[in-house]
DNA sequence: ATGAAAGCGCTAACAT
DNA sequence: ATGTTAGCGCTTTCAT
């Protein structure tokens, strides 16, 4: 039945009608009478017609699809899954729109170099969206160079590049205001890595809620991970000889290598130590205490770039676009707050 | 510099030869003299040229793009490390062989069925990996029928198919093996989904380990989750009333919610109750116990499922192929091997 | 409202 | 070994 040599040619013939015309209705342009459309539409039906993605790209100079950037593919993208649903959102995001995702993971420099021929064409791809970017990372400016539109899953200074972030400063001082309140007064931090701009947003919340509440600061208080669980572990026992009454995980995932940390320490948690992380990912909940932690939307975010790189494709302004997306506290046992009920 | 309108019609004036002539260079074909092809690249690597890749598809009939699809995106995709482990490794085979990777999350029926017509057109995706399908998931019939390649992650009955699996059987044998021979005596099971033919097998070498050690079969010890923590948790809940000595849980993630609820349930692990997991993914290693586990090579299997699939492509032969991967046991605390030493 | 015709940038016979 | 030419299947002016 589906005999998948059909081009707009035979629909044409099909239809008695021109080539042009099966386009326009393709595409849903006007003038076309309404019943020639009907006609080559019942066409197009009968015969199980697609039309050819590849020519249409070419003469259109859209290809109908959306790259999905991951420089340097960390560690923590197989552990963590933050990385997936953040992939679910951009997924659902594309299909929303009838785009298509390719999904570049670039697990070494030489892989990063190859990418650039890839979507300079700007035929493969329309438009690309880059997370987990580093500091000083060649890609943005690669991109920014050459005009190709894309937007950024997390913030940046530079103001030619459109975003949609998290408020991570907010966050994280929710986080730590709250641990102040319970009344514990060694916070200590287990950050992401320097160099990103999301940890460092979250290291700020947490300096400035202490400062504001007059909680003097340790930095010998503050150790470093890579959003991996081993790395939450290693922070941890690092910090156990500081004696903190509190820290707050700049992940969950770090967090519950935290928790593992302070459970082999023989810390009762939260008795002895409060626990805060920040994704509030579906193992937060049932951990053991359940964590506390700051919920991010991870998903809509995802989906919300895709929107914003669609609006940039679709209609051409100079205005950078930025989203910035609410965080929210969310009390389980781990930060002890039945303790000062 | 990069100017970007760049045709291999104007490299062709550049070099002073043919358009033919660029075509060979940049394809690697025989039949250009030495100096020819010199001054040729020389033009390339000057001018920064790129091949426009659409329209090297629309001619060649080739996209260098194939498709990884994950019907019916279920749950445990966004919360379980096995996907993500899966991508990684198809990514890098795609990498690997220069080419670029389609992800296709369908979260929705609408969704798959929309899916079709964008890989039948047999341009945008040379070919597809398929994974995470269910029993009697038309994809299958409709690539098959379409002729389209596929390599299917997962074994499949159709001699046609070609696939790529995990020695689910054996893998799943030997754990349940191996807690036989611990002395457990009342080996529950908390098995993957009915429909997946991953979780058949592997309850399968649970059923045959018990059959060969003689131990008789309860299938009130048997009780089916999803992938998730949560329905490991609600499985393991379920079959405390039977009260196991030992329970084989099809993933690790699943596993992780069985420990839980042993936790809660006040059961202490192994001694009361000897668990082992399937997978070996991270988490496994840093749970309370460590999990005793069935390593499977998930990345491996997705980087050959690509090398596969190329060689479909690239290798037009009727005939299927099929990898079968090994599985290994394991052991850390949670099957409480040094109980018995 | 519809059709004719010129590309889009490349590959692949075919010719030389 | 190199050049010529005809498409690949569609979109898009430009006529009508």
């Amino acid at each position: 039945m589906t005999t998948d040599k059909l081009t707009i040619r035979q629909i044409a013939e099909l239809a008695g009608v021109s080539r042009s015309t099966v386009s326009r209705v393709i595409n849903d342009q006007p003038n076309v009478s309404p019943e020639t459309r009907d006609q080559v539409l019942k066409v197009i039906a009968e015969t199980g017609f697609h039309p050819d993605p590849v020519a249409r790209s070419l003469s259109s100079r859209r290809a109908g699809i959306i790259g999905l950037v991951i420089p340097l593919a960390i560690q923590s993208l197989f552990e963590d899954p933050f990385f997936p649903r953040l992939m679910q959102g951009v997924s659902q995001g594309c299909n929303a729109h009838d785009y298509t995702l390719s999904l570049f993971l670039l697990h070494t420099l030489e892989e990063e170099a190859k990418l650039y021929p890839r979507i300079s064409r700007r035929q493969l791809l329309d438009g690309v969206i880059l997370t987990a970017t580093y500091d000083g990372d060649p890609l943005i400016r690669q991109l920014l160079a050459n005009c190709i539109p894309f937007v950024l899953h997390g913030r940046h200074e530079d103001p030619r590049v459109s975003y949609v972030e998290v408020d991570n400063v907010t966050g994280a001082h929710a986080a730590v205001t709250h641990l102040v309140r319970l009344g514990r007064k060694r916070v200590a931090l287990i950050a992401g890595p320097p160099g990103s701009l999301a940890a460092a947003d979250r290291k700020r919340g947490y300096l400035e809620a202490l400062q504001e509440r007059r909680v003097p600061i340790d930095e010998g208080q503050i150790v470093y991970g890579d959003y991996t669980e081993l790395s939450g572990y290693e922070g941890m026992r690092q910090l156990l000889s500081r004696r903190p009454d509190a820290v707050f995980v700049s992940s969950d995932t770090m967090a519950l290598g935290a928790l593992r940390a302070l459970r082999e320490a023989g810390k009762r948690v939260p008795d002895e130590v409060a626990v805060v992380g920040f994704d509030d990912l579906p193992h937060a909940a049932t951990s053991d205490p359940p964590l506390t932690t700051i919920r991010q939307p991870i998903q809509q975010s995802g989906a919300l770039a895709v929107d914003m790189l669609i609006d940039i494709l679709e209609n051409e302004t100079e205005a950078a676009r930025r989203i910035i997306l609410p965080t929210e506290l969310v009390i389980r046992a781990s930060c002890g707050s039945w303790l000062v009920d």
